[in-house]
DNA sequence: CGGGCTAATGTGAATAATCGCGCCTCCTGA
DNA sequence: TCAGGAGGCGCGATTATTCACATTAGCCCG
């Protein structure tokens, strides 16, 4: 029984715990992480969970209740880290065109560097569970603002908002930008590249600018 | 313990299998390919689908040679009824835009009319399964012509096509149309509203209208 | 300076539930 | 009567979870 452990001392982190190995309960959400993202809750287990992180299922309860709970700490940290960057932009633009094709690209450069809260997103909304709900409600308030508060209430989407269509398409743009990333396998497939190259980036932030402003230029047929 | 059995004999479908209750492997294919659609292959059992259907779940065995074998019918069942519809329009359709608009039309309402295609494909794409390519060939080869072929290969999308994104605006149009049933729930909380709905549809068919149009429409900055 | 306390974090073993799947039996309808 | 299709039973694997431990690091105290 144990042939060799693998066993380092783990560099002693006095004070600066900033570089080398993580702290457990680190490394464990990142593989928690990119397991949710990837399988979905139900079809994760535990044990590829600690697999990852090289460590028996058992300790992962030293650190989290239980699942359920795993699942919510991942969330909780995607959500923070993706709504960070977008604060700063929300406070300080205008309310011009100009200012929401600069909030979409926001968007999909937050999605590209880090695909793992659009389909975890993704998976939730399929499946219906209990988290779908909170997902979509912190994640879209910021898009979605008080009525009064004329934030993405103006005319940006011309003929579209003379259709009352104006959240739909919101939505629209929202959906774009993330099934790019959980359809990123089609992509791979279809196009011959890297989806998540920065060339692909590039042609993705073309692409969304350019409907943007073809929908806030068109005025009827 | 069999408190109440929800046992009916279930009339007897002696030679008219058209009405009323259909054959057991129908019926164990309905079941699957709703729970397939909703919670991925992994997290689908054999017993769930089972109970839907009203028997134990070793009697699937008399039907399909395996879990692996069930979803690969309920795949083919799904890519067959889909692609139906969509090549009568296929062959008797000249090239012009408004024939383009045609075809996402019916896109749509087929989605519309069962999403578990598109639900089954995210699931795929998602976790990166081995039948990811084979849906994705069979879906996306109407769309995509051999070279030479003109079919969507003329300058519908303007602009876009200028800029050699032709082929990410048919992914980008496809992907708008699949996300809106995958996000269905989203789509239920955000605008309150049954997003399966026949005013749905119409709202969503107006919007994927008007992008198109706008597109079409648009002749750069 | 050393000894023991505590908290943190790891381990293997064990449990109950559930999984896919195969074997065998029995019933029923043509 | 005979075969297809249903159920019963059970195996072996995997699941989440709990438990009874080891081992470590830091701290207080004499």
């Amino acid at each position: 029984m144990l042939p060799d452990l693998p066993w380092r001392p783990i560099v002693t982190e006095s004070i600066s715990q900033n570089t080398a190995p993580l702290r457990t309960s680190e490394r464990i959400l990142d593989a928690a992480e990119d397991l949710f993202a990837q399988k979905g809750y139900a079809a994760t287990s535990l044990g590829e969970v600690a697999d990852r992180v090289g460590i028996r299922s058992p300790s992962l309860y030293n650190h989290f209740r239980n699942k359920e709970a795993l699942y919510e700490a991942v969330l909780e940290r995607l959500l923070e880290e993706f709504g960070r960057p977008l604060q700063a932009l929300q406070s300080a633009q205008a309310l011009d065109q100009e200012h929401v094709i600069e909030w979409v690209e926001a968007i999909v450069r937050q999605h590209h560097a880090n695909p793992n809260l659009a389909k975890l997103l993704q998976h939730a909304a399929l499946s219906g569970g209990p988290h779908t709900n909170e997902i979509i409600e912190r994640l879209f308030s910021p898009m979605f603002r008080a009525p009064g508060d004329e934030a993405m209430d103006g005319d940006y989407f011309g003929h579209l908002s003379r259709l009352g269509l104006q959240p739909w398409a919101v939505m629209a743009f929202n959906n774009l930008v993330m099934s790019y990333v959980t359809m990123a396998p089609m992509y791979r497939d279809l196009l011959g590249q890297d989806p998540f190259s920065d060339e692909a980036l590039a042609q993705q932030l073309t692409l969304i600018r350019t409907l943007l402003k073809s929908v806030f230029a068109y005025r009827g047929e």
